[in-house]
DNA sequence: AGTCTCCCCGTTTTT
DNA sequence: CGGGGAGACT
């Protein structure tokens, strides 16, 4: 024991070895949080505190939950199988798979994602004639979604307008489908989940008194569903309910719009009666620099529950900033820093380029091609979501469930085999008819779309049958011939890639079966009870019949079953990583959690970071500020922040402010590389020895076309171009956007950012220029 | 049935 | 500017 609580500073061993209350962790960026959540567990069990079967753990993430798991196992001799550690939704489906009756879901329901759910909310739309312009699908997913986040059911939701209201009766219609087509939506899982919980108290209490330790990870992500859950979950106002041990740090909160309620970490602190606070302060990642650059932004945000980072690696190198006259050439002025930081022996894997919005990659990516440099950009489409992996779980899911219209309909024509939109017309009416899915309906069709869609049913029956007896990786490799999707892609010439990932998903099969802990033989299509009398041990506790967690999913679900759960609920990776030793794109939202050596913190301009619709929402530039809070800490050594005075956007060009986060930053650990520029004419300034001026003659052609733009655009000898920053008495700092009209007679359109956009006088109007 | 074209849209993302 | 979706055309 005395191992595993070495080398913990004082505040992560009072942290790790807390009495069992109700605690919540306050841990910084690089404090060492996912330690500390680990060794809890690991030291609960080695005192024997609680047994493993005791201990749960939620996180957000399945990244995170495979994290915890691997340290965990690392740490600790005991079986990891016995513990509930997993996402929110990943528990919440082991849950409803194992009560399954209790919480009226067919024993095969399956999970939509996203994209199913969306496709689904049209398909409804259409269905009852609903205008889609004024109901977009879109909103409805939103609205409903929302609701469920908040876990309000339908006949729950307040509405007051007609449009709520009719959002309301979609919704409740929406939530009846599913419940036809046994499926459950993302949201629902875990509000079925509650629902099942708070009804039946038997169940709860037994639940109650099982998990004596819940751990939860990235608390500040929590929205009132999940918090709730939580509660119920810890017996919160009940006998004998375990303790939260929550971890989370509110200045990282950056999913508000996603539902994330920051005001969970207080709400706990004051419903759980939380005793012990603990700040993990102390920054392992960081330099002083970057670390004082964080500090004193985020004391910009009231509100804080309150934190300071503190390092005890010396202040290291300033941040430096740069001043880029337009976007490809901020991108150029990255590929020259990144050539020198890997001269200086940085690799370029440790090298992290962030931006807000995705739409700003492209230029980068244009420059980096261009350049030679190898890049990776992080997002894009996961394994699971490729349209041919889709279509080939369509099929697994059809044979597991054929009431999942979704499915249905993905895979009814594809391949194509002569089944046209009437034909689907006909069959939806006839189901809609007698209140029943696609595939029930096909027996009542008549004719030829008869023929051609009892076919199709014929296919998806006689692939079931043929199967029967198959272990998973086998049934897998059956769809895809019997389906003809791999034929299909044969004669297709961009193909090649679409059969690569559809041959993996037998390797992806064949490696769940066994991390799953499915028999490497055991047929994929074996129900629960089978599986049960093959061996598992299924234990009854409190009168009640609870299937040992120890081997639930393996218990409760077949293989094939699990298999379609774990494609919902894990997307898989993005596309291979394009070479190891590459330079990381990614928005700032995606890099949370992640470090790095060196950090880019690019378009630092107003309107794009904080982001413009930010300023409409209530504490928008707050979470914007959490946002560059969480850009700043991913950096260790080094970290650049840039701007442009110029960008294109959505096809047009916008002058920016700089952003305002700059202002809210400690001078003396700034390093700004471009030195002002002065007044005075720009293009006959082009000589200075400015860098970015520079970078600009050097690269020549294109660079001068823009440049005879401006000029001609200058406002012919008024004195001033645009995107030069001038200062108002009354309105501020602003850029100017447009100018009109010739000498002695010019009007400017300025942007003053948060005293909006004018139109002045040049004659008239007192403007003074600016140095940036 | 498959291809073409036009129109719309544009912050962030996991499950 | 560029991608995706819906609808029209061949």
């Amino acid at each position: 024991m005395q191992n595993l609580l070495q080398n913990l500073n004082p505040e992560q061993l009072a942290a790790v070895t807390l009495p069992p209350q109700s605690a919540l962790i306050l841990a910084g960026a690089g404090s060492g949080k996912t330690r500390v959540l680990t060794t809890r567990i690991a030291w609960l069990i080695q005192t024997g505190q609680v047994s493993p079967a005791g201990i749960m753990a939620v996180t957000f993430t399945n990244k995170a939950a495979k994290e915890m798991l691997t340290r965990l196992s690392a740490m600790l001799p005991v079986n990891t199988r016995g513990m509930w550690i997993g996402t929110f939704h990943g528990l919440c489906n082991r849950l409803l798979r194992t009560h399954y009756k209790d919480a009226a879901l067919p024993q095969a329901f399956q999970i939509l994602d996203s994209q199913d759910q969306l496709s689904m909310i049209k398909r409804l739309l259409k269905a009852n004639n609903v205008d889609d312009e004024k109901y977009p699908a879109k909103d409805l997913m939103y609205f409903i979604n929302n609701a469920k986040d908040q876990g309000l059911r339908a006949h729950q939701v307040e509405a007051y307008e007609p449009i709520t209201r009719k959002f309301v009766e979609l919704y409740e219609l929406y939530d009846q489908q599913c419940q036809k087509e046994g499926v459950v939506d993302f949201a629902e899982l875990l509000l079925r989940a509650y629902e099942l919980l708070s009804r039946n108290a038997p169940l709860r209490q037994h639940y109650q008194m099982r998990f004596r330790h819940i751990l939860v990870d990235e608390f500040q992500d929590t929205n009132d569903l999940q918090y709730n859950l939580l509660k119920l979950l810890a017996g919160q106002g009940e006998q004998g309910g375990g303790a939260i041990f929550a971890v989370g740090d509110d200045d990282q909160s950056i999913y508000a719009f996603r539902g994330a309620n920051v005001g969970n970490m207080m709400k706990f602190e004051q419903d759980f009666r939380v005793q012990n606070l603990i700040k993990l302060e102390q920054n392992y990642r960081s330099h002083g620099h970057i670390l004082d650059s964080a500090n004193y932004l985020i004391a910009n945000n009231s509100q804080r529950l309150g934190k300071n980072l503190r390092t005890d690696a010396g202040q290291g190198e300033q941040v430096r900033v740069y001043e880029a006259s337009k976007d490809l050439e901020e991108a150029q002025w990255i590929i020259e820093e990144t050539k020198s930081l890997m001269a200086d022996g940085v690799p370029r894997s440790e090298i992290a380029v962030l931006y807000r919005s995705n739409a700003q990659s492209r230029v980068i990516e244009h420059a980096l091609f261009a350049a030679g440099m190898p890049y990776t950009v992080y997002g894009g489409l996961r394994y699971f979501q490729r349209a041919e992996v889709k279509h080939a779980i369509a099929y697994l899911q059809l044979m597991d469930n054929p009431h999942n219209d979704s499915a249905f309909l993905r895979v009814v024509n594809f391949p194509t085999r002569g089944i046209g939109v009437r034909s689907i017309e006909q069959l939806q009416m006839a189901a809609d008819a007698y209140g029943i899915s696609l595939y029930a309906a096909v027996p009542y069709m008549t004719g030829k779309a008869g023929t051609s869609l009892g076919a199709f049913v014929k296919l998806i029956e006689g692939m079931r049958m043929e199967t029967q007896q198959l272990a998973l990786p086998e049934l897998v490799r059956v769809v895809l011939e019997r389906s003809t999707l791999l034929a299909h892609y044969q004669t297709e010439k961009e193909g090649a890639d679409r059969i690569e990932n559809l041959e993996q998903m037998v390797n992806a099969a064949t490696q769940f079966v066994q991390e799953e802990g499915f028999g490497q033989n055991a047929p994929a299509h074996l129900g629960p009870q089978a599986q049960a009398q093959a061996g598992q041990p299924v234990v009854s506790g409190d009168g009640l019949e609870i299937i040992d967690a120890d081997a639930a999913l393996a218990t409760v679900m077949s293989p094939l079953a699990a298999f379609l759960a774990h494609a919902s609920l894990e997307a898989g990776d993005a596309q291979a990583q394009a070479g190891q030793d590459a330079l990381q794109l990614m928005t700032v939202h995606s890099a949370k959690g992640l470090e790095f050596d060196a950090v880019f913190i690019t378009g630092l301009e107003e309107g794009l970071f904080p982001h413009e619709s930010s300023s409409r929402e209530d504490n928008g530039v707050d979470e914007e500020r959490r946002l560059m809070y969480v850009a700043i800490t991913r950096a260790r050594r080094r970290l650049y922040m840039s701007f442009t005075q110029q960008r294109m956007l959505h096809g047009q060009t916008r002058f920016n402010m700089k952003s305002r986060f700059f202002n809210e930053l400690p001078e003396e650990s700034l390093k700004w590389l471009s030195p002002r520029v002065q007044q005075g004419n720009w293009f006959s300034n082009r000589k200075a020895t400015t860098a970015w001026d520079d970078a600009d003659f050097r690269s020549g052609g294109t660079d001068n076309q823009i440049a005879r733009q401006i000029t001609q655009k200058s406002g012919g000898g008024s004195g001033w171009r645009i995107g030069e920053s001038v200062a108002h008495a009354k309105f501020g700092e602003g850029v100017i956007v447009n100018i009109e009209g010739g000498a002695g007679a010019a009007r400017a359109q300025i942007n003053f950012g948060a005293a909006g956009m004018k139109v002045l006088d040049l004659s008239v109007a007192k403007l003074e220029r600016v140095a940036r």
